[in-house]
This record gives C-alpha cells, sequence and structure tokens, in this order.
DNA sequence: ACGCGTCACTGACACGTGTCACCTCCCTCT
DNA sequence: AGAGGGAGGTGACACGTGTCAGTGACGCGT
C-alpha cells in the first residue's frame, strides 16, 4: 500500500505532467513507459521511476483527452426510450450491453427526453461514437443518419419494425407475431377476435403491427377483429371481463404472455371458460406461462441474440465500407398449449 | 433542408474552425454565437451568418474537447455486472436512468468484465464522472472509492446489502426480506423451512443474506432451515418436485415470487398441497404472483424509486461537501395471501 | 581524431473547444 | 482637438494526451 493522496476535495486530478515532474523524467517519457509503446526503448529503472511516481500519485489517464487526441473512441451509444419492456426485451438488452463490453467497447446509454428525432441525434453525434445502436421505439432520421455519419459514426444499426435508410438493419416484424397468432386462432375455429393493446405509453411500436397482423389474418378467413385497451393491472382486467359476454367474441390475442395471463385469469374468476368459450393467445413464451393452468398457447419469438448483434456491430466497425444489410431475423413460431 | 454534404465517409468531421472560415469570420466569434455567450454581443448579420455555416457544414461541437476544455463533465457511471435480475430490479434500473437523463446527466454503463475490483475503479476513473452510482452486486473498496474521489467524483453512491466506506449508501437490507419471511412461516406454524437458492451465477449477493435471515428467524423459533438450490427451468423443479417427500419440510422460501410460482407449480404436478402440507412464500409481489391459484403469498419490497435516488445523486453532486450519509430505505412487509 | 550508430530521452506540435484580454473603429462630449 | 467609451470582433492560451523528429552522450572501429 503506497502513501494515500493527500487531499481528496478541491485538488485537481494529477496529470502525467505532474508524474512527469515526480519522477524527473519528462511528459513523453511518461507516456511511452505507461503505454508500454514497443517502438520506444526505455530503460528499467527510468520505468521504475515512473510507475512508482504514478502509483503514488493515483494517476489515471484522462479518457477524453485521449480520445481527442486520437481522434477516434470505442464507444457505443444506445439511445433509450422510457417504455416498459418486456423481461425477453430486457434480456436481449443486457445481453448486448454485455457482449459489446466483452468486445472492448464502452456502452453509453443515452435517452432522447423530450427532443425530436433531429435534435437527439445532434446530442448524439456530440459524444463522437463509433457506433450508435437505436432499438427501435427511438425514432431515427435518414438526416440523423447522415448526421451521425459524418460525425464519426462508423456503423449506424436500427433494430425495429422497419430499416431506415442508410443504416444497417435487424428488422424484427412484429406483424408477423400477429398474423400467427391471428391465423392460429382461425385455424382453431375462432371467427371473432379479439387484441389486447396495452394502456401503457409507449409500447404502439409493437402493438399496432401486432393489430395488423392479426387482422390480416382475420380478414383472409372472414373473422372480425376488436382492439381492447388494458392496463396491466388487476382492476382493469376484472373490468374488461365483467363486460366479455357483451363483447361476443370468442377468441383473444394477449399482446403479450404476461397481458394475456392477467386477461386470463380474469375471465376464468368471471367464470368465463378458457378455451371453451374464449380461447387466449400470448407471445414470448415466458416459463410463467407455463405454471398457469390450462397453460397458455403463445407464440414464441426467436429473438438474435444480443452477443450475435454485437459481433455486427464489431464488424460493420472494422469493415466501415459494407454496405447497409439487411438482416431479417425473427424466427417466430405458434407454441400449442391448453388455452386455445 | 440544406445542402447536403459532399461525403460521409473518410472526410474529417466539421470543427468550429471550419465554420468560421466558411463565415469569414474568427473561431472565438463561432463559440460565441452557438453558445448565445450572454455577456459578449454580436451584431445580428454576423450572427445569421456563422448560423448558416454551422448549418450547412453540418457541424456538432465534440462534447469530449468541450468537457476537456471545461474541466468538468455531467457523466454519470453505472457499473454493471452480467446477472440476471428480475422485473423489479430492472424496473428501478430503468427509471434511475430516465430520471438522471432528465436531470441531464449522460448516464453510461461500463461493465468490468474480468477485473478486479481496483482494476475496474480505475477504468471507471479514466471517464471522469461527475458521479458513480455502484448497484451493489459490483465490487468497490475504499481504495477504490478514494481513486475516483480524487479523479473529480463528487459523488459515489452504493446501492446494496452493506455500505462501502466513504461513500453515500443507499442501504437494502436483504437479510430483513428473509427474516419477514421466515417470521412469516413459523408464525403459521411451519418448523422444517425450505430456501431456495437460485442456480444462477450472480445472484449470490441477494440469496446469501436472505437465506441468513430466514436461518436468523427460525432459530429464533427453534425450526431448521434447509437450503435448495434450484435453476429456473421446469425441469429441476419438478425434479426437485419428485423428492420433497424425503426432504420433509412443511414450509419453503422461494428467493422470488418467480422461483416460488416455479416451485408451487411443481409441487403441486407432484401431488403435494399448497399450503395444507406445504407453505410457499415468495417476494418482489409481482402481479404474476396473484394470478395462480392458490394466490402466492409474498414479501413486498418497496424498493426506492429510481427518481428519488437521482435527486439523491443531483443534491450530493451540487454541494459536494456533505458527510457521507446512509440511507436505509427499504420498507419491506409480508403479504399473506393463499400459498401460506 | 573523426565518423557512425545505438541508447535513452526530450521538445514541440496537434487534437477541438471556451474564454480572457486586447484591439480597432467610430461616435460623442467637453 | 483630444479624451472617453461602447460596439463588434480577434489573438492567444489552456485543458491532457500521443507521437514525430531531434539531441546529447557514449562506445567502437579505422
Amino acid at each position: 500500500m503506497s502513501q494515500s493522496p493527500k487531499q481528496s476535495a478541491g485538488s485537481p486530478a494529477p496529470t502525467s505532467a505532474d508524474v512527469a515532474r515526480l519522477a524527473g523524467v519528462s511528459r513523453a517519457t511518461v507516456s511511452y513507459v505507461l503505454n508500454n509503446t514497443a517502438a520506444v526503448r526505455i530503460s528499467e529503472p527510468t520505468r521504475r521511476r515512473v510507475r512508482e511516481a504514478a502509483e503514488e500519485l493515483g494517476y489515471v489517464p484522462h479518457a477524453a483527452a485521449r480520445s481527442l487526441r486520437a481522434g477516434h473512441s470505442r464507444m457505443v451509444l444506445l439511445p433509450t426510450a422510457h417504455v416498459p419492456v418486456g423481461p425477453l426485451y430486457s434480456r436481449f438488452f443486457n445481453e448486448l450491453q454485455w457482449a459489446l463490453r466483452s468486445l472492448d467497447y464502452t456502452v453509453v446509454q443515452y435517452g432522447s427526453v423530450g427532443m425530436d428525432a433531429d435534435e437527439a441525434a445532434r446530442a448524439w453525434a456530440e459524444l463522437r461514437p463509433v457506433a450508435v445502436v437505436s432499438l427501435g421505439h427511438v425514432e431515427l432520421t435518414p438526416t440523423g443518419v447522415e448526421l451521425l455519419r459524418r460525425s464519426g459514426a462508423k456503423a449506424v444499426i436500427t433494430v425495429g419494425p422497419q430499416q431506415v435508410e442508410g443504416t444497417h438493419a435487424l428488422v424484427m416484424d412484429q406483424t408477423r407475431v400477429g398474423r400467427l397468432a391471428g391465423a392460429h386462432l382461425v385455424e382453431r375455429g375462432r371467427r371473432r377476435l379479439g387484441v389486447v393493446m396495452p394502456g401503457e405509453p409507449g409500447l404502439e411500436v409493437f402493438s399496432v403491427p401486432r393489430l395488423e397482423g392479426v387482422r390480416a389474418a382475420a380478414e383472409a378467413a372472414g373473422a372480425t377483429v376488436v382492439p381492447l385497451s388494458l392496463r396491466y393491472e388487476e382492476e382493469p382486467a376484472g373490468a374488461l371481463a365483467a363486460r366479455w359476454r357483451d363483447l361476443d367474441l370468442d377468441g383473444v390475442f394477449g399482446y403479450n404472455d404476461e397481458y394475456a395471463m392477467l386477461l386470463m385469469r380474469a375471465l376464468q374468476d368471471a367464470g368465463i371458460a378458457v378455451p371453451e368459450e374464449t380461447a387466449v393467445v400470448g407471445s414470448d413464451d415466458l416459463v410463467v406461462g407455463r405454471l398457469l393452468r390450462p397453460r397458455l398457447s403463445t407464440v414464441h419469438i426467436d429473438m438474435v441474440g444480443g452477443g450475435e448483434l454485437a459481433e455486427l456491430v464489431d464488424r460493420v466497425v472494422r469493415e466501415p465500407g459494407t454496405a447497409p444489410e439487411r438482416h431479417e431475423r425473427l424466427d417466430s413460431y405458434v407454441v400449442h398449449r391448453e388455452s386455445s
């Protein structure tokens, strides 16, 4: 244990110049020693003196100054919105961050609070990130993409329902999820379908295309579709169940396993038989969905792994020339259980 | 819409010097105009010329250079580990990030992959954050704290089971959660208690103190405690249920609502009556816990809100003199339902 | 004695920004 | 005619780092 620094407040952080002064060498030497620069030869005694001085002062290099000088950084920007996303999504998000860290990137989360799309893009560009991974529900225009590119972003990748011009895209077709659920219900003989639309704001990016998907599947078979707004709490679910018979529905897509389970339980408590009177289908294939009785039918979504996406980022960063690719990676399929 | 820049690759990002050249003024003027500096008077025609030049070039200031010059930034560092945390925790985490953004901080997530505590602290200090909020399960030593302070961090806040020297702490006493659950089971006449320990690595920070809590409550009443390792999947749960009668337990704390529900369902499927033969208690008070039958008894954890923590961060940043405070903010209480 | 090469190290510049002190007009007052 | 002063703007420095081009000392061969 070396001597502790004298005071922690007020005194500015030690710089390489301080280290140089204490070690009795030039600042350049300090830089060479601490970065282990191969092309320059420094004697062993000097190396030791520098290292000891750095240790004693508690010297830590200044990342901003370093990357300013270097002209580039290894920062990946992840714009985020304030939406209550499900466990599937948040697992994906954590995986992505962790994988990027493993590849030696610095992950910066940046929320765009009350800015429009281009304002937000400017704010992101100020950080000069080497890559930007936009997770759908955050808006991004072609103008914004161009701005990011000019500010040095090697890779701009959008993950979401549709591709944005000029970016690599990981398209996750939410329409398909709805289509599969709708087709499944129709196939099981249902003709009057409800579709749960979460009352929580911010989820429209997912819920609207899913509704469209159900509509498409239903129309092809002459079935009708009714959207049902629902907040994720017990009271509204009970209220919805209480007027269920008036709605006259024989099948419902619950948006989500979580919303589907909430509704299914409320229906059962209101005396509606599932699946006999009304069939229920969710999506995400969560473990909890298998714990209720009847077990919940669901649309399994095989989301791209966070690690896989991180590798795409890394590849595009290292070969910036590559033309924008469109990866269609969302293998979803119905898992039929007892609720439908 | 202004003219698009000629080429997006290769050409370096435009600087304020480029803007100055194009507008035919000095760089200082550009700075004054774009920052709306009040103390300096610039004529309106000049202002417009500068703004137009900036717009045409797609100029965006360089955050690193700016904060290098300013000597400080508004970056809050959130070290993260790669652990599968529950919905309660991840909601808290999102709230925190969003609230910090609203207070105009830049949130940077930084994982410490395969480093020891002090190495990690050094890596964080390189970014010169104005505040560091360590979320428990990330290690942080007094030495590391000192290093961060010296590198300019006004606030170092730890959220977790115990306080680290020299930091503001938000102590979340996981022991209490276990104690409450244990006391509840004992009170309901149970004497041979199981405690689920998640098989997934990284959750020991929560599970071990909770186990200790149950132990404390049990010993006080002459009850016995058996830890039960369990992965969050159906097969291991079934296997555990199959040998349940051999274990001879009449009560179990499921670590979590999720694990508790998984186990409860497996027990029921194996013909064990809940709560008659074995009482089950979870924690977190998730909505799904109320959907199973019997409805799950649980320990409600009133976690500090993300917004509240963000305000603490902001306060400490603005008044760096304040002595380390220890906030004990974890109001947990038992919610008795039908599973116990 | 002189050139040459190697070793160990240093001086100086550049990165992009904010800001302080100064400078030049030009108008006005005495 | 000279002093005073404000309006509008510029030159130069500092922030902390990495790195290129030198520079002196020293050993060695001729």
